[in-house]
DNA sequence: TCTGTTATGGACCGATCTGTCCAAAATGAG
DNA sequence: CTCATTTTGGACAGATCGGTCCATAACAGA
């Protein structure tokens, strides 16, 4: 019937993710996001609609394929403090080296005073993320890892704040050392 | 000689510095700006200069003014994890409440990519407030209420983790609930 | 091959962006 | 009061913003 879309729609919202990531909301430019997705402004309006709806389907698509949980394997068998030295350096690396963190810390810091939706969509993915590190901690008490005294959801919910602090200091490139450091007083956290 | 301005510089900048705290950088138009400063186009670029420039003076203004040692008391006589407590609960309300937060956390996310100077400048800020943390770890540890075995560097620099963690809980507004847990792994962690 | 449908590129739009410029108003010194 | 100086508001400018629209190209089914 009709001619064929020449875009996979998925890849194409994946290259504005990056660009979204990379760049923030407001710095990214229609023009950017076009040159990154290849493809039409025509294209891009009647696929996605607006720059706000591309960025609200980002977010969606942040939370499905690129949240922490997808990165670091939880499910691991290797002792926590590898685990939790992984979560620190994925998350400072990210945010270092490419510039690449977590799309609900950098919405909540951009957005959360102007578009209101997506304050609370970026809540409900910490809020998200909070409890697969609060199930994470507790396997590790049921395995004897950690000790059973010790509140999961406090844990959990402080190994999430140092996960977006070092979000913020990988943006900022200070030194590796910190990374260290902080892994060094998380991992003395989890026992 | 001549007429004199009509307006005080660091005054006009103190309310430039709040919409580039509440709105970020590049959502803070020069009609927001003009408008909150209350002076006009031409004396702004007389003074200023440009935007950018207005920023680069805001977030000096800011390490000046602003910067958390100089809102929280680090000298005081409470105990430490009052002390502690404090600081976690200026940084989240300061986020969650006004949409206040740290320049520099602010700065290294929104501009680390696009602005290199405003990184290092961020970064350096960070720098300075860990030394300061240290330090006032180093007191505590004098005073005898933080044990001497552990690591003055590793400590400050964990809460300072924890202290951009919870400026980024805040802007998401997640749960009161979870600054009180927050604390109490971090004040656990002081002793 | 013809037809109906859809994707595409690019022209176009008004609004807004940062930044420039200038005539007029305001002011202190002599 | 006059003069020199500086501030001020607003007009203006070029670029870019997000978004619309349409003629044309491309394609599947008959």
């Amino acid at each position: 019937m009709a001619r064929p879309r020449e875009f996979d729609e998925e890849q194409v919202l994946d290259c504005a993710m990056d660009v979204f990531r990379t760049r923030g909301y407001e710095a990214a430019s229609l023009s950017d996001l076009l040159r990154a997705m290849r493809i039409s402004k025509s294209s891009f309006y009647d696929t996605f609609g607006s720059k706000r709806a591309l960025y609200r389907r980002s977010l969606e698509r942040f939370a499905q394929t690129q949240a922490l949980p997808t990165r670091v394997d939880l499910d691991s068998k290797a002792p926590v403090q590898n685990v939790v030295a992984e979560l620190c350096g994925v998350v400072f690396d990210g945010a270092a080296d490419q510039g690449r963190g977590c799309m609900f810390g950098r919405a909540a810091m951009e957005l959360s005073h102007s578009h209101p939706d997506v304050r609370r969509r970026a809540a409900a993915g910490l809020g998200s993320l909070e409890k697969t590190l609060r199930r994470f901690v507790e396997r590790r008490q049921a395995s004897g890892e950690i000790p059973t005294d010790r509140d999961a959801r406090v844990l959990a919910r402080s190994l999430m704040a140092t996960l977006y602090g070092l979000e913020v200091l990988g943006h900022a490139r200070v030194g590796r050392g910190v990374l260290r450091d902080v892994v060094a007083a998380t991992q003395e956290m989890f026992d």
